[in-house]
RNA sequence: GUGGCCGUAGCUCAUCAGGUAGAGCACCGGAUUGUGACUCCGGAGGUGGCGGGUUCGAGACCCGUCGGCCACCCCA
């Protein structure tokens, strides 16, 4: 098989995904849209400095999971690897900033990086940004309706809530420093990647999976002692807000997010059931961001959500959409009298019936093949055409697969009883 | 970028001291005159990822390469 493929990471979603995908995003739909949330699309390719500038130069994106390349003018363009760096641009560019938004979207992205279970190279992204409010309300409503979409999804019992804040920037600068004081003398402990983050971003070393690493940080310095007053009322009153609704969560001191412009609250959804990349939906606040890109200084809150890892969660959990089939009614003709006729017809219920999935057989074939056929469309009902209908200004209705016996059956009508048959037999 | 496992029909897999491949499902056709599901019969479909090597002979052994999965890293 010397064909060509699909680029590694880059997967084709089928139909029997689709079906799903389009679940989870309807359901997305619907819940935005009753928090006040309005859709913005952007452009899946933008300049190179716009995620240098806003997800850091240092961080593992930028550095080496990017799909960067020259336009033909010789500009660097990136194909986007998240989703806030875009919106944060468009909102800024378009003048939304000059009131609340509270904005969402979905699409792919894109990090070269080795797939694995739950991680590809072209993956989807449904995100909530939330700009110009800079209070904890804030914070608590996104998380908050993220929240109720686990519930919508019925996956609340297997997402866990991480909680944690990471202050202003001049906190987290100061805590950095005592940090890497105190792993300095410990150099020789470190993990190789905690010793290498320690120059290029130790904050990340907290999350470490290492083991010994963790230990280490027991008697380390905590990000907590160093926030600042505001951060640690605004942090006390999110989780106020969440416990007044009833959400829960974990307190996560070690939770650093892996992008630079977060600061305040962060948070993550995670859960146990998809291996090693257990976040679902991650967050927080960013209130630097639009100002550092060059608009005026309006602070966000969102989150994103890889939507591959929530349907992936959804099997695990066997909370899948009921299956449905592809069709409501067959439409069986023999003989090119008999087509005509049917053709015909099936345009005349598309009119009539709104919505009505009506497969009309093509191809061909015995009437033996077309019923099959027509069996495993899935529809409740046949329409027949032959010889004997087209002499008789009739047409067949045949019931597929009822419950009961007493429904099983087949009748002939004429012509122009057709519609009012078919809408009895599909009343049943 | 690193590591482990894997790569035989559309799908799930089997076979074998190394002697030029099989099953189930799916697909197509048939089981008397125009009719599905169950059953029975038949059919099509594989240069055994690709390239080299060892051998009289390799899908089976060796090397390389590509791809897949999982993990590390990192993240959604």
């Amino acid at each position: 098989m010397s064909n060509i493929r699909a680029i590694r990471g880059m997967n084709d979603i089928l139909p029997d995904a689709t079906a799903i995908w389009q679940y989870v995003e309807a359901t997305v739909r619907e819940l935005v849209a009753s928090y006040g949330y309005a859709e913005i699309r952007m452009p899946i390719v933008e300049q190179t400095d716009l995620f240098k500038r806003s997800i850091g130069e240092v961080t593992d994106i930028v550095e080496k999971e990017m799909y960067s390349f020259d336009d033909r003018n010789g500009e660097s363009l990136t194909l986007r690897p998240e989703g806030t760096a875009g919106c944060v641009r468009a909102a800024i560019q378009n003048g939304l900033l000059n009131t609340t938004q509270r904005l969402w979207y979905a699409g792919p992205m894109f990090r070269y990086e080795r797939p694995q279970k739950g991680r590809q190279r072209q993956f989807h992204q449904i995100g909530v940004e939330a700009f110009g409010v800079a209070t904890p309300d804030m914070d608590a409503e996104v998380i908050l309706l993220s929240a109720r979409l686990w519930r919508l999804l019925g996956i609340s019992a297997d997402v866990q809530l991480q909680l944690n804040s990471i202050g202003s920037l001049e906190a987290r600068s100061a805590f950095r420093e005592a940090l890497v004081d105190y792993l300095q003398q410990h150099r020789e402990s470190l993990d190789e990647d905690s010793q290498r983050r320690l120059d290029s971003n130790p904050l990340r070393i907290l999350d470490s999976k290492n083991p010994a690493t963790q230990a280490l940080l027991d008697a380390a310095p905590a990000l907590g002692d160093y926030l600042d007053a505001e951060s640690r009322a605004d942090y006390a009153r999110v989780k106020e807000l969440l416990d007044a609704a009833g959400v829960t969560y974990t307190e996560n001191p070690r939770l650093v997010r892996g992008l630079d412009y977060y600061n305040k609250t962060v948070f993550e959804w995670v859960t146990d059931r998809l291996g090693a990349q257990g976040t679902v939906c991650a967050g927080g606040r960013y209130d630097g961001l639009v100002e550092q890109l060059g608009g005026k200084p309006v602070p966000g809150m969102g989150f994103a959500m890889g939507i591959e890892r929530l349907v992936l969660l959804l099997e695990a959990c066997e909370q899948l959409p009921p299956v449905v089939a592809a069709a409501d009614v067959y439409v069986v003709a023999y003989g090119d009298a008999a087509q005509r006729e049917a053709v015909a017809a099936s345009e005349q219920l598309r009119d009539v019936f709104a919505g009505l999935r009506i497969v009309q057989h093509t191809g061909g074939g015995s009437f033996k093949s077309q019923m099959k056929k027509a069996d495993k469309s899935g529809a409740r009902v046949a329409l027949i055409w032959g010889e004997d209908e087209v002499a008789a200004g009739t047409v067949s209705l045949k019931t597929l697969r009822s419950r009961n016996d007493a429904q099983q059956g087949q009748q002939s009508v004429a012509r122009e009883q057709l519609e009012e048959t078919l809408r009895a037999l599909l009343a049943d």
